[in-house]
Formats: structure tokens, C-alpha cells, sequence
DNA sequence: TAGATTGTTAATCGATTAACAATC
DNA sequence: TAGATTGTTAATCGATTAACAATC
């Protein structure tokens, strides 16, 4: 049996986590679906729902145990080893990607960077040392490779995309600004401010 | 009559736009709902609907005339003006996107950066002079500012917010990992690369 | 015990898809 | 004309919500 769990409770889960992470940093030591609705603006019918397709996490009169409900979380999520991550590009945007702070402690580290410039190769951001695209290859298939981030040009995107997946990359965050044709079984997350931005003006006059 | 056309179509017509914007670099001067929708991977019984919500854009026989039809959206995103846009933190993240070469042209521009940190305020990243928290209430209220970009540690985005929704921002992309409580007409947008990575390592083994 | 909260079922609500007449 | 594609209606599908028995 395939997981017939649908796509849009496992886009919630990630939110869930980093909800009991923020609620267990505080101290507390036990929430309930409302409290933990009320936090995030979800109903908490949503939230049994949708944590009641990996089992029952909680007890019935005193809600949930934060530190196991999280860890079970990250279970669920596959998050519970750390991900090696390629990074494409190393430009302005690919710079700052390398330098966010945010990703460990959540199962993510950068491993490797890459760029198609001559002038950039052989230089470093950081600790790491930007690698020619024509590597890209060999490296990520050694090092088995499976999540990129992508931060290329529009126009260079979906050949990078291409080149990653040939390479055994199975997930792709794409921070270019162009929407990426990938086989079933590759999956793909957008990060593009402006897209954001434009999904609030509607609503201001 | 309040607007009763659901958030989700709304969410849609930004990636669409992107999209046309993208055929139209290209050189292309028509479209059809089939074509955009296999580029999106979307249905073009989706796209279709989703146009009809806002007026009839097409032709029968012909599809859209990708000008007219982008035109039409950014009219009804409200990005044919250039909305200014204010933000906060100017840490490692701030710097990052204060630096995005990505917003002209999209509908948006940073109008100016604020932070808490008394080293940092009267310092400049690129073109924008740091100014201090202090000022925010005065500067975005004289300014008539809407929206806000929150580049501020987690700790710090609850109360950054409420600062300022009190001067009159309607719209918030949030890049602090954080969920934010805000009145019901006040936006807000999140970006959390970690949530969309962690979005993935599901269906990876 | 009394109060609280879960996990789950059934009902409701809303979104997507299929299909097709209209028409370019 | 014949072929293509829209805009829209109705049917299907799926997700959210309400409600409550179970039970801590």
C-alpha cells in the first residue's frame, strides 16, 4: 500500500513541528489541540484529523506530551537523520542561502556548493568552496545526494533541475522564479518572495 | 458584495502571471489554457475556471493573448502600481533580502530598513540607510506603508508585528520561523525554507 | 467524581474535473 | 468549413468541521 495519506496534511506536519519545537523552547511540557490551534489559526479538529493518520499521540482529558508528539513528528517526517543538501548557484541569492543559519537542528545541512562561473569556482562563501557545475555529477552521485536547492537564474533552472535529477536528486527547492517540469517521482517546492507579496496585495486597496 | 472569490483561486493567478510574463520573454505572443496548464502542472479546466471568476480573457478557437491576459491579472492583483514596501531586521536574512535583485518590475520595491541594534542603525546596506525601531512607527504611518518584510529573530516577530499592524501595515511576509496571531484584516504570508524541505523528506526513503 | 480532551464518524462544505455548447 | 479552444454547468471528488462516545 502507497502512503494514501493526502499531500496536504503532510504540508501541515512541518508546521506542527516547528510549533512544538517553539512550545517546548518555552518550557511547556504538554498542549492540546486547541491550545496548538489557536497558535497556528487551524482548527483543532484539523490537527487530530490530521496527526490521527500516524496513530494516537495523546491521551484523552490531558492533550498531548510536547517533547513525544515532536519526536514522532520527525519521525513521520523522515527528519529525524540530517539531510545532506546541494546548493546550485552563488550568486546574491545562492550567497545568502549558504549563510542562513536556520537549517540545523532541523535535519538539514548544506554539503557542497556549486556554480557555473569560472570566476566564482575555486572561491569560498563561508566554509565552502563553490565546486564547477561540471562536477555536479560526480559528486552528488558519490555522496548520494537526494535534496538541492536550486538558486539560478530563471533561465538556467530547468537545465540545472535536469542535470540534479540525472544525478539521483529526488527533492528540489527551487528559489528561481520560473516553475520546473520534473518526472513523477522528483518532488519540488517554490520559494519566491514576489509570489507572496502578490497573493496579499489582492486584498489591499 | 465582499470579494467571495476564494483564497485559493487568488493564490493561482500570481504563478500565472509568472508564467506569462516568462511566454511572453520568450517571444510569445498566445496561449491557451492547455499549454499553461501543462507548463504548471495544472488542468486546464483549473485555469480556465480560475480566469472566468475575474471576466472572459480568452477566445474560442484561439486561446489568450498572452499581453492582454497579463495586463488583465495585474489588475486584478493590484501590482500595476509599485507598492513600497518596509523591512525589518537587518541581520544576515535582512541583508539577504534587502539585496534581492527580484522585486523591480514585480510590482514592489523596499521603501526602507529598520533594526533594533544600535550598531547596525545609521549603518547602510547597499542603498538603504538602517534606521531605528523606534522609528517605524512614524516612518511607515507618514509614509502610508502597507506592507512589511519581518527578517527578525523568532523571539523578536510577535511584537515586531504588532508594531506594526498598529501603524497600519496590512500585509506581512514573515521569513522568522514563527507563526504570527494577527487581526483578521491583516495578510500574512510565511518563508521558511526548512518548512518547505521538510515538506519532501516524507516521500523520500 | 467532574472536567477536559482525544480519536473518529458522519455531515457539510468547497474545490476540482469532466463534458459540452458556443464560437472563433 | 473543420479544428480548436473558451467559458460554464453539473458531477465528482476530497477536505474540513461538527459532534460525541470513550477515557484520562
Amino acid at each position: 500500500m502507497p502512503s494514501s495519506i493526502p499531500d496536504i496534511v503532510i504540508s501541515r506536519l512541518p508546521v506542527y513541528l516547528r510549533a512544538l519545537e517553539r512550545l517546548s523552547q518555552e518550557g511547556q511540557e504538554v498542549t492540546s489541540s486547541h491550545e496548538l490551534g489557536k497558535r497556528l489559526g487551524i482548527s483543532s479538529a484539523q490537527i487530530r484529523k490530521d496527526l490521527s493518520h500516524f496513530g494516537g499521540f495523546g491521551k484523552q482529558g490531558t492533550g498531548y506530551r510536547i517533547a513525544y508528539l515532536r519526536e514522532q513528528l520527525r519521525q513521520v517526517l523522515n527528519v529525524e537523520r540530517d539531510w545532506e543538501v546541494a546548493l546550485i548557484g552563488a550568486g546574491d541569492l545562492g550567497n545568502a542561502v549558504a549563510r542562513y543559519r536556520g537549517f540545523s537542528n532541523r535535519g538539514f545541512h548544506i554539503a557542497c556548493v556549486f556554480d557555473s562561473a569560472p570566476d566564482k569556482v575555486g572561491k569560498s562563501i563561508g566554509e565552502f568552496l563553490i565546486l564547477p557545475l561540471d562536477n555536479l555529477h560526480t559528486v552528488i552521485t558519490e555522496r548520494g545526494i537526494k535534496i538541492a536547492m536550486v538558486a539560478v537564474p530563471a533561465e538556467a533552472a530547468q537545465s540545472v533541475a535536469d542535470t540534479l535529477i540525472a544525478a539521483g536528486v529526488r527533492a528540489i527547492l527551487n528559489y528561481a522564479p520560473i516553475n520546473l517540469n520534473v518526472p513523477d517521482n522528483v518532488h519540488v517546492q517554490y520559494i519566491d518572495p514576489v509570489i507572496h507579496l502578490q497573493r496579499m496585495t489582492y486584498y489591499l486597496d
